[in-house]
RNA sequence: GUCCCGUUCGUCUAGCCAGGUCAGGACACCGGGUUUUCAUCCCGGCAACAGGGGUUCGAAUCCCCUACGGGACGCCA
């Protein structure tokens, strides 16, 4: 009897779609696919404060537009809902009490505040950072008279305090890891709810989840995940660790340093099928090692065993190299001219424009030109065009503090985004109007062009990222530039201004 | 720092599991050809088994050590 075959993704919704979440999502697919098995999309929103479903519908639409489809979720229900961790609240509780109630996991009552001080001296002590079991022997006395005075507390997970955890990836073999390095895991937080590690092992066993295909960071949690499966009793799911996709200077992929947004290359023009076509050459190869395929051609011949197990590099040349051949070979014109429509020349699109472009265009030949910016990945600029009068490092700050400060947009529109210009304005000491013009250049190329905001927020976030971090690569490039130590200081003095940074 | 994972051209990789072809292909780059320009297309070139030790008649392939890279060490996932 061999059990069905069944894969999740679980993206967490904070934040734009990213790539890596459809690397993993195209793995999934290709495994169930290929086994006769499904593929369920589970939304961890565990985390209340950065979850939102804006970015639950963006994910969505976002793999959807790849042409990755999944049998069950919150679209699509199934046998095993609900497909929302938010929405399981009740069964993740259910379990943490069966846990506590075979003491296997014990409130905590200490503070964040002894936790940070704790992590900073075993750091100090050069000890590896690790709960110390404060609360550990606390007596049922003690613990219902700190509950009932209603002090906050976590339910912690009880590790072995002697020998080591083994477990089998698919694809590295047999992996072992002391006890001794496993912390003792939040599994509830004060909140009430569930952290990941307690919430995906509760949802993949009632789930029926049989094959855990998930990126190598979770490597070293794993153990935690076995010893739950142990403590309810459960057949833990066979389990294969995937390489991560790596930035050029090999760092996990990251949005910081690349366009990592699902959002930014389907802005920026290019074909799902050409993404996916990528995705899938990332790490692995087609036994007939063809170089074009589609998703039904990757997944017919899908065989795990042929991932390679190095880490590779999302690198834009080849993408685009196959972005042209599916152009030219894979569609016909008419199919490329009904895209090209789909993308960005159509009346939606347009009449965005219009309105911002109609005072400043008299016949339609001046439409282009105005707006060509709108449509291109990134516009050229010039020296003396992008400074103006404001001095290169002035530049580059301000530049720098925009990207910071555009990060944080919740909700991506011309207030919010002018809010953030006034506020730049006002903390650097510079009247808007005087800074305006740099990012004019910045995001047009052009000094004559639409209203920044407008046009800020018609671009989108995820290509207005890249314009700032490319008109600070070209500023580098003639001689200006941050070097570490400056970076690290004006980091310091933003966050004192404007406050820490967001994920 | 501790633990874990990894390492074939600049990049994506084939070959490794079942040791024995000048280590193969693609992108990028360089050169040439076709083309009124450019691009496409075609042809050619450059370029790698991280290092050391074993095992073996023979190692990219199996074993060990070192180096390097990455990841994890959150009331994030």
């Amino acid at each position: 009897m061999t059990i069905p075959v069944r894969t999740r993704i679980a993206p967490s919704p904070t934040g734009s779609p990213h790539v890596g979440t459809a690397y993993m999502a195209l793995f999934n697919y290709a495994y169930a696919k290929k086994n006769k098995g499904d593929m369920v999309l589970r939304i961890e929103d565990t985390d209340q404060k950065r979850s939102s479903i804006d970015s639950e519908n963006a994910i969505m639409n976002s793999l959807k537009w790849l042409g990755i489809e999944w049998d069950e979720g919150p679209d699509k229900t199934g046998k095993f809902g609900p497909y929302r961790q938010s929405e399981r609240k009740e069964i993740h509780a259910r379990h943490v009490q069966i846990l506590l109630d075979n003491g296997f996991a014990y409130p905590c009552f200490c503070s964040s505040q002894r936790l940070k001080e704790l992590r900073t001296s075993q750091i100090a002590n050069k000890e590896t950072p690790r709960y110390d079991g404060h609360c550990l022997n606390l007596t049922k006395e003690e613990i219902s008279q700190k509950i009932e005075a209603g002090e906050k507390y976590v339910i912690r997970l009880k590790i072995p305090t002697e020998g080591k955890c083994c477990f089998t990836d698919k694809l590295r073999g047999k992996v072992e890891i002391d006890w001794k390095q496993i912390d003792h895991q939040v599994l509830q937080k004060s909140d009430g709810f569930p952290t990941y590690h307690l919430a995906n092992v509760v949802d993949d066993h009632l789930m029926n989840i049989s094959h855990v295909i998930r990126g190598e960071e979770w490597i070293s949690s794993t153990p935690k995940h076995i010893l739950l499966y142990q403590y309810f009793g459960w057949e833990p799911p066979s389990y294969t660790h995937l390489p991560l996709l790596r930035n050029p200077d090999k760092s996990k992929l990251s949005k910081r340093k690349n366009p990592t947004g699902i959002n930014y290359f389907r802005e920026a023009g290019f074909l799902p099928e050409a993404m996916i076509n990528y995705l899938g050459m990332m790490g692995y190869t087609l036994p007939d090692q063809r170089e074009i395929f589609s998703i039904d051609e990757f997944t017919q011949t899908f065989d795990i065993h042929r991932m390679s197990l190095g880490g590779p590099i999302f690198d834009l040349s080849k993408l685009k190299w196959l972005n042209g051949r599916y152009l030219r070979e894979k569609l016909s014109e008419k199919e490329v001219v009904a895209r090209i429509i789909e993308w960005k020349i159509n009346s939606k699109f347009i009449q965005k424009i219009i309105p911002h472009a109609l005072q400043r265009i008299e016949n339609f030949s001046d439409f282009i030109p105005l707006t060509g910016f709108l449509f291109e990945e990134n516009p050229t600029f010039s020296h003396s065009q992008l400074i103006g009068k404001i001095n290169p490092d002035e530049a580059i700050k301000l530049i720098k503090i925009c990207e910071w400060e555009l990060e944080k947009i919740q909700e991506w529109n011309r207030n919010n985004i002018f809010f953030i210009f006034q506020s730049l304005a006002e903390k650097e000491d510079y009247k808007i109007k005087s800074i305006l013009p740099l990012f004019f250049q910045v995001i047009s190329g052009n000094s004559v062009s639409l209203p920044l905001f407008d046009a800020i927020e018609i671009l989108g976030p995820d290509l207005t990222r890249l314009r700032l971090r490319k008109a600070l690569e070209y500023l580098s490039s003639q001689g200006s530039s941050l070097s570490k130590k400056d970076l690290k200081s004006l980091e310091k003095e933003y966050r004192s201004k404007y406050g820490n940074r967001v994920d």
